[in-house]
DNA sequence: ATCTCTTGATAGTAATACTATCAGTCTTGC
DNA sequence: GCAAGACTGATAGTATTACTATCAAGAGAT
C-alpha cells in the first residue's frame, strides 16, 4: 500500500497495526467513512463491524476503543498534511510563498491536482477532512490528555505545528510567538470553516443567494486566513 | 436570587427552569464543579445525584441529558460574559480600551474585582471558565447542531460575538471581517489556554522554570491575543 | 502435517442513559 | 383546616453501549 510507506504511526495508537491486514485497513478506511457520515459521538464499533462484515471484537483487536480510533485517523491527517506540505513547498524558496501553501493545505484546495491520487485512492481525504473540523478537538479535549500526550499520541499536531513554526520565523525570524501563531492558523483555518457550515452568523463567509455553497465561501475564508497571518507578521506592535 | 435578575435563559434550555427550586439551583451549581472536576464524558446524572442527594430521576425532571446541562451552563457563561462586558465598558468612549476589556475578560482577569461576588457566590465562575475552555466546543460540535440552532440553544454566543463584532467596528468601520474576527479571538482565547496548559509546546507561554504557573503565563497569552488582535485591526492588508 | 496467526461466532458483564410508576410531602388557594 | 396540585424520593425496569472471554475454523508458513 502506498500510504504505508509514506505515513508510519506511532505504534501507541493502536493495538495491532492496521496497515498490516486487509482488515484492519477497511476498519480504517471504513471507519473514516461511518465517522464523517453520523459523527464521532454516534459511531460505535457495533455499526462499523456491521458495515464492514465482521464483528466488533476483531476491531477491538486493532484498537482499544473508538476513542483510540479517532486519535489514530487525526494523528494520520496531520502526518499527510505534513508530508503534503514538505512535498508542496520543496522547490520553494520565498518563504511567503510557503505559508500561502499552508494556508491553502488547511483548506485542503487544490489537493487533488497535487499527485496525492494514491492516497485520495486508499483513504478518503475530503471525508477525513471533514472529520478534522468537526471531531479533532475531541481528540485532546479529555481528562486523559496528559497520559495520551506522554505516550506521543499528539506528536504528529506538534510536527506540523512546529514546521509552521519554523517557516514563520524564516519569513520573520524576530517573530516572537511562533509555535502560538501556528497552532492559532490552524485551528482557526478548522472551526471557521465549521462556523461558516453550520452557525454562519458567527463568520464573515455565509453563502450568497446565487453561488455554490462551499467555493465562493472557501475563497472569503481563505482571505479571511491570509489577512489574519500576514498581518500579525507584518506588525511592529508585540 | 441575584443572577436569576441578571440572566434570563431560553426556555428550550431545559424541562423545568432549574432556578425556579432548591434543588434546581443545586444540580446547576455543583453539575458545575462536578463537570469541572471530572470532565463531561465521565459526569453521569448518576454520579451528580449521589453527589447532591436526590435521584437520578429527578434531575431528569429538569435537563434532557447532560449534553442539554452542559448547552445550559455554557450558555450562562456566555450571556454572564456579555453583561460584565456591557457593565464594564459602559463609562468607556474609547473603543480601543473596550476591546482590552474584552480580552481582559476572555482570560477572566481582574473579574472578582468588579463588583460581581454575588454572582460568584452563586456560581463559581473560575470553575465555569475552566468548563467553557474544556468542554463549550462539544456543545455545538454534534450531529444535532442544525435541530439545537434552530432551537436558538446558542444565541448567547452568538449575542456576545455580535456585541464584540460592533466594537471592532466602531475601532475600525471598514473592517471586513468582524464577525469572523469575533468568533476568533473568543477562541483562540480558549485553546491557547488550554494548550498551555496541556499541550505547552504549541505555545509560545509555557511556565518558566520559577514562576507562578498562571499568572506570568496569562500575561503573555494576554500579550499574544493583543497582538493578534490589533495588529489584524490595524493594516491595510485585507 | 503441524504450528501459528487471524478471524468468526457466540456469550456474557457492567455501566449508561434513560422511562415509568407511585407514594409521600409541601404549598397554595379557599 | 382541608382539598388540589406540584414536586421529590424511591424503586424498578429497559435498551444500548463498551467492552472481555472463549473456542473453533481457515489460511499460510515451515
Amino acid at each position: 500500500m502506498e500510504y504505508t510507506v509514506l505515513v508510519r504511526m506511532n505504534e501507541k495508537l493502536f493495538l495491532r497495526d492496521p496497515e498490516s491486514s486487509e482488515l484492519g485497513r477497511r476498519i480504517v478506511r471504513q471507519g473514516i467513512l461511518l465517522m464523517a457520515d453520523i459523527g464521532f459521538e454516534e459511531m460505535t464499533f457495533r455499526k462499523l463491524a456491521d458495515r464492514i462484515s465482521t464483528k466488533e471484537a476483531s476491531i477491538y483487536r486493532y484498537f482499544e476503543n473508538k476513542h483510540r480510533l479517532l486519535v489514530y485517523v487525526v494523528a494520520w491527517y496531520w502526518q499527510w498534511l505534513e508530508y503534503q506540505l514538505v512535498f508542496q513547498t520543496n522547490n520553494i524558496s520565498d518563504p511567503r510563498e510557503k505559508l500561502e501553501r499552508v494556508l491553502k493545505l488547511l483548506l485542503l484546495k487544490d489537493v487533488s491536482s497535487f499527485g496525492s491520487q494514491t492516497i485520495t485512492d486508499e483513504l478518503d481525504i475530503v471525508a477525513l477532512h471533514g472529520i478534522v473540523i468537526r471531531e479533532a478537538s475531541k481528540a485532546y479535549l479529555t481528562r486523559h490528555i496528559t497520559e495520551d500526550n506522554r505516550q506521543q499520541l499528539f506528536k504528529p499536531y506538534k510536527d506540523l505545528c512546529s514546521r509552521i513554526a519554523g517557516i514563520i520565523l524564516e519569513y520573520r525570524p524576530d517573530y516572537p510567538f511562533a509555535r502560538s501563531r501556528a497552532s492559532s492558523i490552524i485551528e482557526t483555518a478548522h472551526y471557521q470553516a465549521f462556523f461558516m457550515q453550520n452557525l454562519p452568523s458567527l463568520t464573515d463567509f455565509g453563502s450568497q443567494p446565487n453561488e455554490t455553497p462551499t467555493s465562493e465561501s472557501n475563497e472569503r475564508l481563505l482571505r479571511f486566513l491570509h489577512h489574519l497571518l500576514f498581518s500579525s507578521l507584518e506588525t511592529d506592535r508585540f
